[in-house]
RNA sequence: GUCCCGUUCAUCUAGAGGCCUAGGAUCCCAGCCUUUCACGCUGGUUACAGGGGUUCGACUCCCCUACGGGACGCCA
């Protein structure tokens, strides 16, 4: 049977961290195995779900690069079916129908809990004949002797008694299905071969399994994968700063570095660190997916960040660059080419956003100058050095980084100083301070309008601060 | 409370009984490189949760304890 996985997410939020991962393991082992992937949004909580959250899961989707092959199926679409299979359930005598009180429910439950006992439905209606007339529940009759034991691709052996288990709730008294229904038919239906979802869902799987035997339906692999915890070992959510996917895009990472990221959180190949997208597609194994939840750790994902900014195609990184930019209220067209300025700063930040920020001198006069820098670099005889390169930078021939090079190793020579002290003064007027590559290139890629219009401004800055 | 699952450096992880005086990566520290900042390079600090077994030998197997997480919804 070929592999057929999916992504089922209910659509009561944006697409997050711990659930990219997720639909990442589900979609490299399609890919892997040269099998299909699904996506199926999962909104039968009419309640909570919405389309904003769709199209925020699909716009997460997209901007990872984690394309579907079928789908996206909406479960609200396939009422008509769950309600057949319900129906063939309950002539079938293996569900039936329940009219007790939330009242009746909650004091079972109290008393349970009270008695150190875990919290189960008793089968009070089991063969109460409730009419079809009055307010109901549908409830599965889940089996009361025996075990269910299940292979789980990551966690291994897993068996749970079915005393533990109780009838749950299929249809609600509005006459919708519930979630571990639905799963199983849509997994049934879907060929859905591998069951890729996160472990908060383990303890579900034998009721589902449950539900497999009694429609006499095969039952699909699972693989419950662990959650992301976040830096105070909880559960991962809002409070510990960015979950959203999206949002990560918006803090300036590359989606191919975030994918890196996720891919060895919990799962690894060796010692290796970096791997492309094909490399996760080639080497990916459940196998090797670790049993431990994980802590999410932004210095690594800023690190490979960097690592994809240093060694991606410039004129991409210039591409995704560009809205970061205009954040920051430039337009690049105005300025020298920004592939060459990515070139030139690309080791220098760990994000598009940072890389924005230190970059926007090639296109802008700065506001001030880093004070520490400033400090720093105009003391002394600045003031003279700079006069003095600038005189010779004025009247270059050609704005060439040769060219620019004698000037300043002419400058050093004729004044009889380090080179230092004519480059850092030159550098701070220029830049203002930001990271900047060899001097040389820097001021090419600066121009020499504005370099000069710098060098005037540094020297009038220093006059001012001596006087 | 009951059940299920988990536990190697601060963090992500390697390790499938001897290869382990536990390896790699991030972070941190020091040094080198250097006209700034980085990148890069070199080195350093730091871990098998605890206790019992099994074994000639245990990070690896078993048990108990502790700690952590999850589930126990007419949510998914």
């Amino acid at each position: 049977m070929s592999v057929k996985t999916r992504f089922a997410p209910s659509p009561t939020g944006y697409l997050h961290v711990g659930g990219a991962r997720t639909a990442l393991f589900s979609w490299l082992y399609a890919r892997r195995h040269g099998g299909r992937f699904v996506l199926r949004i999962e909104d039968t909580d009419l309640e909570r779900s919405t389309q904003e959250s769709v199209n925020a899961i699909l716009e997460g989707m997209t901007w990872l690069g984690l394309e579907y092959d079928e789908g996206p199926f909406y479960q609200t679409h396939r009422f008509d079916r769950y309600n057949a299979i319900i129906d063939t359930l309950l002539d079938k005598g293996l569900a039936y129908r329940c009219n007790c009180s939330k009242e009746r429910l909650e004091r079972l439950r109290e008393e349970q809990m009270a008695a150190r006992q875990k919290p189960r439905y008793d089968g009070h209606c089991r063969n109460r004949d409730v009419s079809p007339d009055e307010p109901h529940v549908i409830r599965f009759r889940n089996p009361d002797e025996g075990e269910v034991v299940f292979d789980d691709l990551i966690r291994g052996h897993i068996r749970v008694a079915n005393s533990e288990l109780d009838d749950l709730i299929i249809r609600r008294s509005d006459g919708s299905p519930t979630y571990n229904l639905t799963v199983v038919v849509d997994d049934h239906d879907m060929a859905i071969t591998q069951v890729i979802r996160g472990d908060d869902h383990i303890n579900n799987t034998p009721r589902q399994i449950n539900l497999y035997r009694a429609l006499g339906w095969a039952v699909p692999q699972f693989a419950h994968v662990p959650m992301i915890l976040g830096d105070d070992g909880s559960r991962l959510s809002k409070r510990h700063g960015a979950v959203s996917v999206m949002q990560y895009r918006d803090d300036g990472y590359l989606p191919e570095a975030l994918l890196n990221y996720l891919v060895r959180l919990g799962w690894s190949h060796g010692d290796q660190e970096i791997f492309s997208v094909d490399e996760m597609i080639a080497l990916f194994e459940l196998e090797a997916v670790n049993r431990a939840p994980s802590t999410f750790n932004t210095d690594k994902l800023k690190w490979l960040n960097q690592q994809y900014i240093m060694k991606s195609d410039p004129a991409r990184v210039a591409h995704l660059l560009s809205p970061h930019l205009g954040d920051l209220g430039i337009d690049p067209a105005g300025g020298p080419d920004l592939v060459a300025v990515v070139e030139a700063q690309r080791e220098r930040a760990s994000t598009l956003v940072e890389l924005a920020a230190i970059s926007a001198f090639y296109y802008r006069d700065f506001d001030e100058y880093d004070a520490k820098a400033a400090k720093k670099a105009f003391k002394g005889e600045a003031g003279q050095a700079l006069a003095a390169v600038r005189q010779r930078l004025a009247g270059l021939e050609s704005w060439e980084r040769e060219a620019i090079h004698h000037s300043v190793a002419e400058t050093v020579e004729a004044l009889g100083v380090g080179f230092g002290k004519v480059a850092m003064p030159l550098r701070i007027a220029v830049t203002g301070g930001a990271p900047s590559p060899d001097l040389d290139l820097t001021l090419y890629l600066v121009g020499r309008e504005a370099t000069l219009r710098r060098i005037d401004r540094a020297i009038e800055h220093i006059g001012e601060a001596g006087a």
